[in-house]
DNA sequence: GCCAACGTTGGC
DNA sequence: GCCAACGTTGGC
């Protein structure tokens, strides 16, 4: 199994909303990086760190659950969507979206901060300088150290 | 709201 | 294939 961290904007989507719905369709990725990991790495059962980006306070909100495999972006052939995209074909989709199930939500999230601080996050990838990726994969000890975090508060 | 860091585009 | 210009991300 393998561990992700996949970031939101609460304004947009939020664990809160994921936890409402159950299952969500996690589209609108435009980045290739990001969409190799979606289409080629990802697999069922696999957990995911939900985070919440541009926000108070920034950080892990939950864990989720990859469900099933990755299929071709429907948005990226809606014409009336901002993510359209012109230059992608059916036969050959550019983007992959892929359905994302709630497991839990933190009472707290474990904020960017606190990793920030711990040195035991120093070679996580979402504590990097600079790091914009919105799809990331994150180390085991990683993961547990973070669900751990959260259910000793 | 600012802006640094990063990714993409397109002219050459 | 280089790289300047531009657009976007996302922490602060």
């Amino acid at each position: 199994m393998k561990y992700w961290l996949m970031k939101t904007e609460p304004s947009c989507y939020s664990v809160d909303d994921l936890m409402r719905d159950g299952v969500s369709m996690w589209d609108d990725v435009r980045n290739y990086q990001a969409r190799n990991f979606i289409r080629d790495e990802m697999e069922n059962g696999d957990r995911v760190l939900f985070y919440h980006s541009n926000t108070k306070p920034i950080g892990i909100a939950g864990v989720a659950e990859i469900s099933g495999s990755a299929y071709s972006d429907p948005t990226q052939f809606d014409s009336s969507s901002y993510k359209f995209d012109d230059k992608s074909t059916k036969s050959s989709p550019r983007w992959f979206a892929i359905d994302v199930k709630f497991i839990a939500r933190f009472s707290e999230p474990v904020t960017l901060t606190e990793l920030k601080r711990d040195p035991f996050f120093d070679d996580m990838l979402v504590t990097q300088k600079g790091m914009r990726l919105s799809v990331q994969p994150v180390a085991k000890k990683h993961f547990i150290r973070i669900v751990n975090l959260s259910n000793n508060r």
